[in-house]
RNA sequence: GCUCCAGUAGCUCAGUGGAUAGAGCAUUGGUUUCCUAAACCAAGUGUCGCAGGUUCGAGUCCUGCCUGGAGCGCCA
């Protein structure tokens, strides 16, 4: 399917090219030359601004559109071109062109708009990455609807797309994670213990516990803290895949951080940065003034590993082996980005809530540091989720607490069990990464009658619900003739043509929440539409139904690879 | 103190330097003899945080300020 906008700003290039050549112009270098759906009626389906180009052309606006629209070359998706005021270069589609592009719709079905930009390159999107010590919390759920909705949509612009966990097993966590559970297991055998305030609170542990010893008694007694550190590990792999699975996600590779570290793979990097001269043994940071040195002192620090990240624009340097000679959080990282970047991925999606900024600095110095490019990743910085509702009595939004009590919503399991999947994902998509998400659970679950996930939801259904129909009647769409659609329907297919475009600046501008909107915005076309053009009705013409059904066919395919894009389901029936 | 994000309708938020700034929710009133009511039609609300600047043109770009959030660890 053509991306249109494309195809005439490729047109509007060449009418430029040639007046230029043939001195209708004088010589300049012609500029980008953007088209877009204008936002009112009369203005045609694209328009380009020409006034941009009067400076350049030293000529009047009007005459340079003028211009173009006589030298414009002809295509078949093109039935007139206006100028308009002060410059504008209107373009009307053709009528025929539309029609036919019912049945173009419905041959490309499920890959409708599927684009080549990405053809032949390899894209990783790395996404959710919670450290296993806990359930996925709300945070972690947009940041998996988000990964996995941009991971769908570099699928479409044609890219070979792999979805990665980076699965952060190694650590003092994991240490505290299993030394918890085992504590919880005593408490259930019935020992007094004292359980530390840094360990792990959550009631989970506790529930673990309890099936632990219902299962050996206290067999597990002597047993140290690694045993409970595995089977707290496994635990928590298992609950997390079931949890996003529950709304359709699936990662391709957990990439263990504990692999970096059996594989020597970290120190190999931290060699490779020292051989680069990045790498220095101090007690301080070189830049440090007083103050920072007498704080370092107090603590009694040894000499610890330095990266001079300052090099690369940081603002201070970092540690990268502690004192104690245990690595950081951050050499691993830098060696699990160094290894991404080695497995030949030309984009690199890095999903990540933005109390990882400075972090993914730091990794991309290490990276440079290297001397390698870390221009093929991207990080999409996701702002901060919380649940909210409304208190009653004040009107006023609360936080939901952060506590694992039942009827409170801050874990995705909790949310998926008061909305649905699909009112998850739209939800969590619907909205920039770049805005702070409120997410009203009041508002989810309670109006999930009139919400737009089933508006969207519900254009598909009809579609579905007529071919039910159709068939219970013995009537079908065989040898229609699309020349018998109305404007109703060119308008539908008009906005529906659309999405390529969309699905590309989604993928190039790292925004998949324009998904999100355009399916609500082609739903909002397609409902007023479905309530006039009706099919089966004695008073609708057999030929003009044999269209209308062929068109409603093209209808639900679209809005099938739109729910589809954003991971929901496109249910028959509501 | 420094870096990043945000501030647009009563609320939650969209908005590629272009034409008269838009949705949903909430509010009010209406709509189906034959597939469609989780729908449709109609009504209304704006100092686009503030002040300058660039531009033929600024919600959008630049500078300063105000407010809210995130970060700036020998944590992960």
């Amino acid at each position: 399917m053509k991306q249109l906008n494309k195809e005439l700003e490729q047109l509007i290039e060449a009418a430029l090219t040639r007046a230029i050549h043939d001195g209708d112009l004088p010589e300049f270098e012609i500029p980008p030359v953007p088209v877009s759906p204008p936002k009112r009626l009369g203005q045609g389906d694209l328009s380009y601004p020409g006034m941009s180009l009067a400076k350049l052309a030293r000529k009047n606006p009007l005459e340079i559109a003028n211009l173009i629209a006589a030298t414009l070359p002809g295509a078949d998706f093109i039935d007139k071109i206006e100028v308009a005021p002060p410059g504008f270069i209107n373009c009307f589609l053709s009528e025929s062109y539309l029609k036919r592009q019912v049945d173009r719709i419905i041959e490309e079905g499920e890959n409708f708009f599927q684009l080549d930009i990405g053809a032949g390159q390899m894209a990783q999107v790395e996404f959710v990455s919670a450290n296993p010590s806990g359930p996925i919390t709300i945070g972690h759920t947009r940041n998996a609807v988000v990964g996995d909705a941009m991971a769908r949509l570099l699928e479409a612009a044609g890219y070979e797309v792999q979805r990665e966990y980076y699965y952060n097993n190694a650590g003092n966590q994991m240490i505290v994670l299993g030394k918890s559970l085992m504590l919880r297991y005593l408490q259930r055998l019935g020992e007094e213990i004292d359980f530390p305030a840094d360990y792990y609170q959550g009631a989970y542990l506790v529930e673990i516990a309890a099936e632990l010893a219902a299962e050996h008694g206290d067999a597990l007694k002597e047993a140290g803290w690694e045993k409970f550190k595995d089977i707290a590990e496994a635990r928590m792999f298992q609950w997390i895949n079931r949890s996003l699975a529950a709304i359709d996600i699936k990662h391709d590779r957990f990439y263990n951080e504990t692999s970096l570290f059996e594989s020597q793979q970290i120190w190999a990097v931290l060699e490779a940065m020292r051989e680069n001269g990045h790498i220095y043994h101090s007690t301080h940071w070189e830049g440090a003034d007083d103050e920072e040195i007498a704080d370092l002192r107090s603590k009694g620090y040894q000499p610890a590993t330095w990266f001079r990240s300052t090099t690369f624009g940081d603002e201070k340097d970092r540690v990268m082996v502690k004192s104690d000679g245990a690595p950081t959080y951050t050499l691993p990282d830098i060696a699990y980005h160094c290894d991404k970047l080695e497995r030949g991925f030309d984009i690199a999606v890095n999903v990540l809530g933005t109390d990882h900024f400075s972090q993914a600095q730091v990794v991309k110095h290490g990276i440079r540091a290297l001397n390698m490019d870390p221009e093929p990743i991207h990080v999409i910085f996701i702002q901060m989720v919380r649940a909210v509702r409304r208190n009653q009595e004040s009107g006023e939004y609360e936080t939901v607490k952060q506590s694992k009590r039942a009827g409170d919503f801050d874990t995705l399991d909790d949310l998926v069990a008061m909305t649905s999947a699909d009112a998850v994902r739209y939800h969590m998509l619907a909205r920039s990464p770049n805005s702070q998400l409120d997410f009203d659970v009041d508002q989810v679950v309670k109006q999930s009658n009139e919400n737009p996930v089933y508006y969207i939801q519900n254009a598909y259904v009809r579609c579905a619900g007529i071919f039910r129909e159709a068939k219970e009647r013995g009537f079908n769409d065989d040898g229609a003739d699309l020349s018998l659609l109305g404007e109703n329907e060119l308008k539908f297919i008009r906005k529906a043509l659309e999405l390529g475009n969309v699905i590309e600046q989604a993928v190039t501008n790292y925004e998949p929440h324009k998904i999100a909107f355009f399916a609500h915005e082609l739903a909002a076309v397609f409902h007023p539409i479905y309530d006039q053009v009706r099919v089966l009705h004695s008073e609708v013409p057999s030929e003009v139904a044999k269209a209308r059904l062929r068109f409603y066919r093209a209808a639900g395919v679209v809005f099938y690879r739109l729910l589809r894009l954003m991971g929901m389901s496109a249910p028959e029936r509501m």
